[in-house]
DNA sequence: TATGAATGAGCGTTCATTCAT
DNA sequence: TATGAATGAACGCTCATTCAT
């Protein structure tokens, strides 16, 4: 891997490294993640197979730079919205994110695996992103007509709980039946709204 | 795969099977159900390739029957306790079971690829796990001082989500300076206790 | 790689193997052994990458079928020859199997890497044809006007001595103005000849 | 490569070349010679992977330059031993040199590729190496109760040949249970002695 | 001279799963 | 049912060497 030192990264393993990511998002934008070949890759970047594992320890970690900024772009999207007034804007705001990451079983699959895990060293752009959720819909709940007793954060958390529960129950036989979106509405109302 | 029809299963269909789970526990109890291999497990069964797959579908197959079981025993352990007096209580009776789901990085992910998913036609013991939790959990929480708005069934698969969420975090490297443990306990309240 | 035990070894198997080697061989026949891809010879052998290794431990494991037969060829072409009457029949008599050996630089070395060494568990041809050359050319050497105040294994194995020393210095920069098979000749010479 | 050429090498070239065969003698010293990576030569002599390049024409370069030294030196303490006096005091005389000769196979190997063969153009340390074995093996062996009837060249050629031929067999499953240096006894004293 | 990212081409691996016997 | 050789399709690796800066 190319020193990752304090010291200047060479421009040209800079436009190594873009040329292998955006050669990977062409073939994912084509074909889905699950379909992502290394081989194709580096192909299509007209590089080594030798340097894609120079820049990146394994498919894994290239899968991580495409997914992590992808999530990223959606909550950017969450992040201009106005405030939420109710369960089902909240619901409606989220759904873009929900839609990609159960878009493939691979990318929750994927996003589930980094979802903070892995490595305690090698914190990526899908752990991080998992932070950024808690400071994008922390304040953004604080402002909306929800629980006041409990704070924004732990808010957030809880949203992030559900969210990822009724994913998992999307691709779950027992509960298919229901759809995701419902499902997620009813969760939330419990843990957002105040008591009567 | 040995018929599971009226007719009696023969003797040494049962036989085989019984062998092969057992080699497959001892691998387990010494290497981890990460480092499982069909190999080993036929070799110490002293069985061949092929017949490890008369008797179960595919590996993962084979893996639900020495997850589930584990987990039922967890629950069994549960059931027996007397329901619990406080958010505390219930923490305390989940432990063990928590423990055993974070036991292997792998284990957890097997649970969550199991929590229904997988098949849509075969409902494996982890899925059935997942029902049983509610049914476990449900009564269990109607008979503590819980919320009383939402039903006992959503109550407990709250709990569940929250549950995934303490130890998906757990693995997070960007939490996990408060223990697994507080962090289970902070949302329970926040989720179980009727607000003030 | 398929079972070594005392039991039957599968038709299929052994018609596999041969399929490889025969292949193997078509390769090399067209463009020498250096040549030989493992990748092409499973290619037109028609069969799976993974049963290639599980066939030869490695491409070296596959080089020395090829070769120890070759040699082993060369030994019954000589071990049909009447005994040479001099040191220039002998030289004539193995100039064919020189040829070969020294017909590749790669040919030489994979000889000179297995010239019994690699593993010592593992005998294979060639370290085995090392032997074999002596039980040829002992008696082979018996028979003629040669040295009689040593034993005829003793004779033989100076004449694998200096066959090789003959061909390393074929490879050699420093003595390559003269030809191989002179050298080999007073090699011989002052080896087998009793002295005056 | 730096200029070889007739004007004053520059210090820092020697500097450079210095710390790079004192980087790799560590490594050697710790690991033997099969293990040495030119990554881990230039990173311990602090030097970026280009600049061994521009010093060494390839690995191989530097091997000579590690492995060459260390025949000569076994050369120059046999050159100050009194000539030997029975095929007895020879075997003691070169068992040294033998001795790290076969102290890894990867290191026999290196030499026996660079008797001379390797590079047509450039005659490396050892190649000169074989030069020298001849040149102080051939007065020496003029000097003792050897053959006469044949050059002293000749014989040195031989020592050299049966060298080869023992450290062989020494590497050979099928002979191990002769030890090289009774085997070298044997064939030295077939060679060098007058028959009766 | 020095730098270090990039090369490259093939090897060996993986291992659950299949299928002919 | 049992057998075990064969499959397959990438992946990851190797690592000396080159070359533009």
């Amino acid at each position: 891997m190319p020193k990752t030192g304090m010291v200047k990264v060479q421009t040209r393993t800079l436009k190594t490294r873009a040329k292998l990511i955006e050669a990977a998002q062409v073939v994912v934008d084509e074909a889905g993640y699950e379909a992502l070949r290394v081989e194709q890759v580096v192909a299509s970047a007209g590089v080594a197979k030798g340097t894609f594992f120079a820049h990146f320890k394994d498919k894994d970690a290239l899968m991580e730079q495409l997914i992590g900024p992808k999530v990223d772009s959606y909550l950017d999207a969450i992040e201009t919205l106005p405030a939420p007034k109710d369960v089902e804007g909240l619901v409606q705001a989220l759904m873009p994110l929900v839609g990609f990451m159960t878009s493939e079983r691979y990318v929750f699959d994927v996003i589930l695996r980094h979802s903070g895990a892995a490595a305690k060293e090698t914190i990526g752009p899908i752990a991080q992103n998992f932070q950024r959720t808690g400071m994008v819909l922390g304040p953004w709940l604080a402002m909306g007509p929800f629980r006041k007793d409990i704070s924004p954060e732990l808010l957030a958390d809880g949203v992030g709980a559900f969210l990822i529960q009724a994913m998992a129950l999307h691709y779950c036989a027992l509960h298919n039946e229901m759809l995701m979106q419902d499902q997620l509405r009813i969760y939330l109302n419990a843990w957002l709204m105040p008591q009567a």
